[in-house]
DNA sequence: CAGTGAGCGAGCTTCCGCTTGACTT
């Protein structure tokens, strides 16, 4: 006999606001949404004003049936989800799907999980905004038809089961765009020039760079020789203070940033860490776009701020999130409990919550004060001058507690450090002058975090979408992360010294990348296509004019349908006509020339599984005409930059290398990437071999060197079953038998003790719980 | 730190945003 219901999203809101409401409140957690368009139907009638088929995942059924009877049971039910676009329908589907009755339903929304904040929300309920409601069904709509007109587009002009979106496709065309800048990018060199001075005491050392850089090597010459009898003459020495002020508290995107920038996680490890912090009650929750901060929370950072460090490095900072129409639904990343200091949790989990603990209370704290230095140093005869900067931190402030890194992945300006005493006029002895020659850097590739700022920046995507976003542009390949070897390049140095003029040329590694976003052939092939026929759906400023709609919507100004009706009358015609157009060839096809073997034309497109290369066009009607001839491309390859040779070479594959044992040694490329096959068996070959060119001798080491790992993979075999060994996996040792893997109970010390019955029975009981594994892992895959 | 190892004619595939789950053999 329940009072009153109260619902919210999460379970873990649920929980601390129960306590808070006592014994006559049940809360329950609607887990998100309860309700969506079918996820394998377009489920929008067009002809019917674009009415939208809602139906209750089966994930969802017995939650929604359970919340069903708590709320027919309750005297009051209390509508608790968020106060943004996504809460407010989260609330009308659960009115309507639960049948809940005017009277007795009320939509509550707080700010702050205190039990203040939830009291005064009680006392002032509303009803559901249906304008609210509707603008998230505008967008539900608009994104739905966006991605499943466009998908199937895909599929018959490039390859099966690709997928395109309003959030997706824009996060291809940066990382595209970005690659063909680096591509196109021309450096541009310049001589950085700097001069090491000795001071009157003999031997201090002043460093100062040239105010300029030198345009060529004649250039530099001409300047040194200019030097060689010159005087160098401090001509000025200025100080003055500049402040720094700390970075404002987390949201889920800069807490990404910083914690790939100074943790190294990636932006999915980040979002699964900081929900096991949540889940611990450790912090506030962690998918939020506010910048905001309780009173409650800036009390609590004050006090640790007077207690630690006291009253001189406390300041008050009141943050405002930039996006309009505020919603600030949730606080910003903070530690529940700021006086929480010591916390138990994986070395992962400890490091995550300390930035974060550390971020908040800096954000609290006074600027820091810094004096910069700048001493000029000037040559006779000339109007160049050298500069020494050097920055001395006369107050720490926030500094003492938290530093903000930035993304910069280029050459490190030298770090401006405390600068030697001097004095105004001193005539200074020069030790040498050396001028290094510098290039212009290209634009960096995206890292998973740099992408994530730059799609905030341009408000496409939400706090709960950007890490699965990554995940899909991935998953689709699109887009690989990973390494680009850098390119040797050489530069020159001319330097002065002991009245001597001498050059130096040297060499550096340059655009090598580790951890970096960048688009494959089906990436850059889908962003083309993409871009000729749909540029308003990738327009970057898409989503905002868009969002210029929904919050007219939102406003009651205007009808949702018409909305989405003004938008379906231009996209609809061009995808018709768009799937109408019959193309001969395929999307980002390319002609390479003619192969001289059998005279036909070879292509590359992307194929059925990939990229390909093809010889010879199909003739469907004529079954005696030859086939044409496939060969898929090589890792490091491309359909934009692949040669006529090196695309015929491809068919030299499978290859026979020689014989072993009496058998022969074949190379090929499958779906895992080269691999030699011998007696049946295969192994890998590693990168730093190529299949086309692999000698016996190197693949009869592969073998044996695979022939070695597999003996020590065997923790036991036995002599009277075959069929059951005990192994060495990723995961730790475990039973395999029958083709099937069990797993061993960490009561087992030792595996290599275990009998063939102690196998047996442990098969026996794992063997209920694997059916039923199986049928779930199928299930998902459905 | 394992396992896998093709094809280019069906089938099925797909969006974005809200929320955790049951578990790695």
């Amino acid at each position: 006999m329940q009072k009153n219901l109260v619902i919210v999203e999460s379970p873990a809101k649920a929980k601390t606001i129960e306590k808070f409401l006592g014994k006559d409140y049940k809360v329950m957690s609607s887990y998100g949404h309860i309700r969506d368009l079918k996820t394998k139907e377009f489920s929008i009638d067009i002809q019917h004003d674009y009415a939208p088929q809602y139906v209750i995942p089966a994930d969802k059924k017995k939650l929604v049936s359970e919340l069903k009877s708590e709320a027919k049971s309750a005297e009051q039910v209390w509508l608790a989800s968020d106060e943004d676009r996504e809460g407010e329908a989260i609330s009308w589907h659960l009115y309507e799907v639960l049948g809940l009755k005017p009277e007795n339903t009320k939509r509550i929304v707080f700010h702050e999980i205190t039990k203040n904040a939830i009291l005064h929300a009680i006392e002032t309920p509303r009803d559901i905004d249906i304008n609210l409601v509707n603008a998230q069904q505008a967008r539900r709509v608009l994104d739905r038809i966006v991605g499943f007109e466009l998908s199937p587009i895909l599929w018959r002009k490039v390859k099966p089961a690709l997928s395109a979106g309003r959030v997706q496709s824009v996060a291809v065309r940066l990382i595209v765009e970005r690659e063909r800048e680096i591509h196109d990018f021309v450096s541009e060199a310049a001589f950085r020039v700097i001069a090491n001075f000795i001071l009157p005491d003999g031997t201090t050392v002043l460093k100062a760079e040239l105010n300029r850089r030198l345009k060529d090597k004649r250039e530099v010459e001409a300047f040194l020789e200019s030097c060689k009898n010159a005087t160098f003459t401090i001509d000025d020495i200025t100080t003055k203070p500049v402040k720094k002020s700390p970075a404002p508290p987390f949201t889920t995107s800069t807490l990404q940033q910083e914690a790939a920038r100074k943790l190294g996680y990636s932006v999915s490890q980040t979002m699964m860490i900081a929900q096991r912090l949540y889940e611990s009650g450790l912090i506030t929750y962690m998918r939020t776009d506010s910048v905001n901060l309780s009173d409650l929370a800036l009390g609590t950072a004050k006090e640790a701020i007077l207690e630690t460090y006291g009253e001189k490095y406390y300041k008050f900072r009141h943050y405002h999130t930039k996006s309009k129409g505020a919603q600030e639904a949730h606080e910003a990343i903070r530690p529940t409990y700021i006086s929480h200091v010591e916390m138990g949790g994986t070395p992962q989990e400890k490091r995550l919550y300390e930035l974060i603990r550390k971020r908040t209370i800096a954000c609290q704290m006074a600027d820091a004060e810094l004096e910069r230095t700048t001493i000029s140093v000037g040559i006779s005869g000339q109007t160049e001058r050298f500069v020494a900067v050097g920055e001395v931190i006369s107050f720490e402030g926030f500094l003492q507690v938290y530093m903000e890194s930035n993304d910069d992945d280029g050459e490190k300006e030298q770090e401006n450090g405390l600068l030697p005493p001097v004095k105004l006029h001193e005539t200074l002895s020069l030790k040498d002058i050396v001028a290094t020659e510098r290039f212009t850097q290209r634009p960096p590739r995206y890292t998973e975090a740099s992408l994530v700022r730059r799609l905030e920046e341009l408000g496409i995507g939400r706090p709960s979408t950007y890490a699965p976003t990554i995940q899909t542009i991935q998953n689709r390949e699109y887009v690989v992360k990973g390494d680009k070897e850098g390119t040797e390049r050489a530069y020159t140095v001319v330097s002065l010294s002991n009245g001597k003029i001498r050059e130096t040329e040297k060499t550096e590694m340059v655009g090598a990348d580790r951890n970096k976003l960048m688009p494959t052939d089906i990436g850059t092939v889908v962003n083309d296509f993409l871009m000729e026929y749909f540029p308003d759906v990738l327009d970057y400023n898409f989503t905002a004019s868009v969002e210029k709609e929904f919050d007219l919507v939102a406003e009651g100004e205007l009808l949702w349908t018409k909305a989405i009706d003004k938008f379906y009358k231009i996209f609809h015609p061009i995808v018709e006509a768009t799937a109408a157009v019959k193309t001969e060839h395929k999307v980002g096809e390319r002609e390479l020339g003619i192969d001289p073997k059998s005279g036909n034309p070879v292509f590359v497109k992307i194929g059925r599984y990939g990229p390909v290369v093809q010889i010879g066009v199909a003739h469907a009607e004529d079954k005696e005409a030859p086939k044409p001839q496939f060969a898929s491309l090589m890792k490091g390859q491309s359909i934009d930059t692949i040669t006529l040779e090196e695309a015929l070479k491809l068919f030299d594959l499978p290859r026979t290398v020689g014989e072993y044992e009496g058998k022969v040694m074949v190379a090929a490329v499958g779906r895992f990437g080269p691999f030699i096959r011998h007696d049946g068996k295969f192994v890998s070959i590693p990168k730093d071999l190529n299949p086309l060119t692999i000698t016996a001798e190197e693949a009869i080491d592969l073998i044996k060197g695979k022939r070695e790992k597999d003996e020590q993979r065997f923790i036991k075999k036995f002599e009277e079953e075959p069929e059951m060994e005990i192994l060495k996996g990723r995961f730790g040792p475990y039973i395999s038998y029958k083709k099937a893997n069990y797993r061993i109970p960490k009561t087992v010390a030792d595996p290599a003790v275990l009998t063939l019955d102690d196998c047996k029975k442990i098969i026996a009981e794992a063997g209920e719980k694997t059916t039923a594994k199986k049928k779930t892992a199928r299930k998902k895959q459905a």
